[in-house]
Parts: C-alpha cells; sequence; structure tokens
DNA sequence: ATAAACTTTCAATAATTATTGAAAGTTTAA
DNA sequence: TTAAACTTTCAATAATTATTGAAAGTTTAT
C-alpha cells in the first residue's frame, strides 16, 4: 500500500468511526487530515484535500475548536489562518472522553436521577421503573466516572515517563 | 413527578442516548419500554406504547434480537410473541461493549493495523502517517481491551456477590 | 386444505442531518 | 478610507436515515 492509498483510508476510516465519538464525518476527517499532517493547514488546503466547501469546512473546524481538539495558529507573514489538531493520542483521548461525559452523559445522567427519585405509590409498575432506572442510573455514572479516571491516570503515567525521560 | 411522566421521561431520554451505543432511537425506546415493564410485552403493546408501526417495531425488534439485548418468549395459550429484554444491568453492559468492539472497533483496527504498516519510504509525511497511526491504532486496542476486562470484571464481581448471598 | 391470527418484508415517503455557495462580515495593508 | 484577502453565516438543497403501511409470508387451529 503506497502513502496516498493509505492516507485515504486512515482518513475515510477515521471520519465514519466519528459516531463512535459523536461527531460527524466531515469533522472527523478534518480531525484526521490535520492528524497525519507534518505542518499547519489552511482552509484552502483543507478544503482542496477532502473536496468539501468552504461553508462546511469553517463550521467543522469551529466545532472542533469548540472540543478543544483543533487550535488556530497564525503564521508570521501569512494573511491565512492554519490549523493543528492536538497530536497526542492520550491528550485527544482524555479531552474527547471529558467532552462526551459533559455533553451527552451527564444530562442522562440527570434525568435517571430524577426518574428513579419519584415517589413510590406501592405499586408494582413504579416499583419496578424505580429499581430499574436506579440500577441504571449508578451503571451508567460509574462507568463515566471509571472512564475519565482511566483516560486521566493514562495521562498521568505518560506525564511521569516523560518527567523522567526529561530530568 | 407522576409514574407516567417518569416513565416517558426515561423512555425519551434514553431513546436519545441511543447513538452513543450505536443504535437507533426506536430501537433504543422499545429496550427502554421492555427493561421498566412488568411484564414481557407483545407486538401490539409496543406499538400502541410508542406510538410507531408494526413495521417499524418488527425491524427494530429484530435488530435487538441480533443484538442479544431481547428475546422472544412464547406464552402459553397465546398465539402472538411477547419480548423481554436482559433486566440485569450489568449484563446488558457486557452485551453492549461486547457488540460495539465487534461491530465497530475491531474492523477501525484492523485498517489502523495495515495503515500503519505500510513500507516506510523515508519521507516526512510517511513517516508521520505510520507514527500517528501507530499511535491511534495502540490506543484504540488497548481503550476496547480496557473496556472488555473492565465490564467483565463488574460481571464476575457481581457474580461472586451474588454465589456468597446463594450459597 | 382453509382461514384466521399473526409477523416480516420492502418500496414509497417522511424526517433528519449534512453540505453548499453566495452574500455579509471582518481584518489587514496601503 | 478603500479595497483586497480572507472567514462566517445561513437559507436552500442534497444526502442519508428512519418510518410507514400494505402485500406477502408464516404458523396454528379446525
Amino acid at each position: 500500500m503506497e502513502y496516498q492509498e493509505a492516507k485515504d483510508k486512515f482518513i475515510s476510516t477515521w471520519g465514519s468511526l466519528g459516531t463512535l465519538w459523536g461527531i460527524n464525518k466531515a469533522m472527523a476527517q478534518i480531525q484526521a487530515l490535520l492528524f497525519i499532517s507534518t505542518k499547519a493547514l489552511s482552509m484552502e488546503d483543507i478544503m482542496e484535500e477532502l473536496q468539501i466547501s468552504r461553508g462546511n469546512t469553517s463550521m467543522n473546524l469551529r466545532q472542533l475548536m469548540d472540543w478543544g481538539i483543533v487550535t488556530k495558529e497564525l503564521i508570521p507573514g501569512e494573511r491565512k489562518e492554519f490549523f493543528t489538531t492536538e497530536k497526542d493520542v492520550q491528550e485527544l483521548a482524555r479531552i474527547i472522553a471529558k467532552e462526551r461525559s459533559r455533553r451527552e452523559i451527564q444530562p442522562v445522567v440527570k434525568v435517571l436521577k430524577e426518574v428513579s427519585s419519584i415517589k413510590d405509590d406501592g405499586t408494582e409498575k413504579t416499583k419496578e421503573l424505580i429499581k430499574q432506572t436506579k440500577a441504571l442510573h449508578e451503571l451508567t455514572e460509574t462507568a463515566d466516572a471509571m472512564i475519565n479516571k482511566l483516560v486521566n491516570q493514562q495521562q498521568n503515567w505518560i506525564t511521569k515517563s516523560l518527567m523522567k525521560l526529561i530530568k
């Protein structure tokens, strides 16, 4: 497999995986492109490479910046804006886990807590609703906490290794 | 909050969370409905409760059965088929994690492995592609393995507690 | 074998989501 | 201040995905 084929394959695969972390195809592809690029890219570059419109590129870059995954980079002497993505996979995982938790998991946890706290009127169906949503609430909260802890621990482990290397 | 309101809230919230575990709204809502139901439900019951068509109900029930989350239950003397979902949240988590891994994560891991294994032609861009996809490959594989281990460990922990309780 | 009771399938349609492109907005240089 | 170079916005449109409903299929009882 040659460079170009490998590159295209990576970008399209990563793009379709976007749903897994709750973002759309174009957004994931832009991130993928930046992730394997050796230098910061302009909007023009991205449009050209991915064959998408200016508007689409602009909106998706914005979203990636909102997530904190992509940053603008100003190149001296250049009028255009250039973009780069977080290159460290551990840090990337940390950001994604945190954002997904905040955007999607926390709101659900809140509803599960509310629903599982309704007053028990003694009927079987109410008891079942409370029991099941309570179990789901606990599981969701635990799983979310664990994942966040996990990605942060990895982070710490990496940081420690780096520290050792540096000093 | 009364029973009906709590129930509706749970079903619609769980439905919209469907995307998080890679299934569509109707599928998630059917599962949610069965999850808090005190008895097995017929297709008629589900259509009525969720206000969805027969075809939609049939197709989504099938998918839920493919996932291994819902099972048919034959009630003696009844011509209709009745459906129940896995009621244990831990087991549910285990099934979902396993299926998602098989359906979505493994294919991506495979591509990442392929792409990161292309021959290094010495150019900077090829080196970067190899380096970054290799890092992503390792991370994805590790994260996937960890999550599966995690849900299985929880499972074991629960199983052990139950065993103690029983004997 | 027939018909009633039920489920599945799938082409048509609806709903949702993503994308475009051009006008409006912004920044910089002269 | 003007104009060129660039980015953002957003209504229109395209693409994708979900849903319907009725015909075809299946199972069971007589």
